[in-house]
DNA sequence: GTGCAGAAAATCGTATACAATATTGCCGTC
DNA sequence: GACGGCAATATTGTATACGATTTTCTGCAC
């Protein structure tokens, strides 16, 4: 059922050129190589995937319903610089779903399913070691896929969805207020978790990773950073 | 802080037209003037509200985001016709996030918050005392409101996002599951939920809420109703 | 009369064109 | 030389146009 639910889905994704353009570009942002605030004028990112306005444009409110991109009325659409206030509600977001998407999850995990985590937990301990800028874009990426992970293993696809957005927000509240030149997620606490759900231990596990989510929100810096910050740049 | 973020949020809603479409669809569909499975032709609608093709067709891309419209590749959007599995995740993720937000918001509740709940409930009252269809369709918004309402105030825009596309799918899986012709929310349980919150027994308040979701499902028959169901149309 | 093939119609996917709005640079005036 | 207004430019908002795909209808063969 599932199975025949994602052939569904990746038939029909592969359907609009828009779709793709999306991606593309969602994936540079979360992989930090688009800054938040960077214009992405309509013009120039037709240009750049060779494709008309008209798509470019789609792609781009696409990624405004996902909360990526912020487009302005007739002034364009920019990467979504999330303010302190809107980092604190995604984070308190993920504490609200987090927990529940665990438990469901460990309701329905396979010994496959934990094979599969683990070895996540694996390449990303890989890509930890690595130097290099190929090396950290992955390794934020994959420090985000053992949530999305366990999202994927709960079944509700709903909040699968839901997830990806939290997560790929969360890439940009790190990009901007993170301190720590570490990793954005504690590597090893990833490791206790699963460990406390193959244990059976469930509400150890959900402690874990509501420190665990507590924890990359400690190394966030959410000092209101005033726009107007273009004058004291100067007043220095 | 938070009046500001709407006042900004409120100016730029206006910004195009695709958004007015949007939300007048959105709001034939919750209120179910708008069938699951109906067509929504590109043309059709731009025609019914006097705009182009190219506002029709973003409007429609927006809802298909929110899962209340499902776009397919080349043959057209329709109002969503959730599946019984989607229905199911549905209200899973209502269990899961319902409770939290009722957390958060009894935690910023004001008296004044309270008041303007119980008003609601009081027009909602009313509402179900009335005959014909625009008082029933009143009715199922305003029950829907309420939850909202508790998002609202619990103070996360992110999360009130969320339960304002589960509320308006809810919908649309009541009106193709739902079974009683009574209202789609027990209006007494909401009464009981804000007193609980009032009472400051938060953990009986949740409990309250999960019975209340379990109420909406448990009036629902999600048999898989395949739609070869033409043929036993006329077998009967 | 039934079934299939091909054409006609309708609808979507994408590109281009035009109008509206915001930004930038320029020039005249004070 | 600084300020204010106006024009030029750039960018978005919306509409129209054209090509591609799907659906439907028609007509022919069996």
């Amino acid at each position: 059922m599932k199975s025949a639910a994602k052939a569904q889905q990746a038939e029909d994704s592969a359907e609009t050129g828009a779709q793709q353009i999306r991606d593309a570009i969602r994936e540079a942002i979360v992989e930090r190589r688009l800054s938040p605030g960077t214009k992405l004028s309509e013009s120039d990112v037709g240009n750049l995937f060779n494709v008309s306005r008209t798509l470019a444009r789609a792609a781009l409110q696409a990624l405004s319903y996902e909360g990526l991109v912020s487009v302005e009325k007739n002034r364009g659409a920019f990467v979504a610089y999330p303010s302190p206030e809107e980092a604190r509600q995604i984070f308190s977001a993920r504490r609200l779903v987090e927990p529940g998407i665990l438990r469901e999850a460990a309701a329905r995990i396979t010994p496959d399913d934990i094979a599969h985590l683990r070895q996540l937990l694996l390449e990303e301990g890989r890509l930890m070691s690595e130097r290099g800028q190929t090396a950290r874009r992955a390794e934020i990426k994959a420090s985000g896929d053992f949530h999305l992970m366990l999202a994927a293993i709960s079944g509700n696809s709903i909040m699968q969805r839901f997830m990806e957005e939290l997560v790929a927000r969360s890439s940009l509240v790190i990009a901007l207020y993170g301190q720590s030149t570490a990793s954005s997620c504690g590597h090893s606490e990833h490791g206790d978790i699963i460990s406390a759900i193959e244990a059976n231990e469930l509400d150890r596990a959900c402690q874990l990773m509501l420190h665990h989510i507590a924890h990359i929100e400690a190394d966030l810096d959410l000092r209101e950073r005033k726009s107007l910050g273009l004058k004291e740049a100067f007043e220095l």
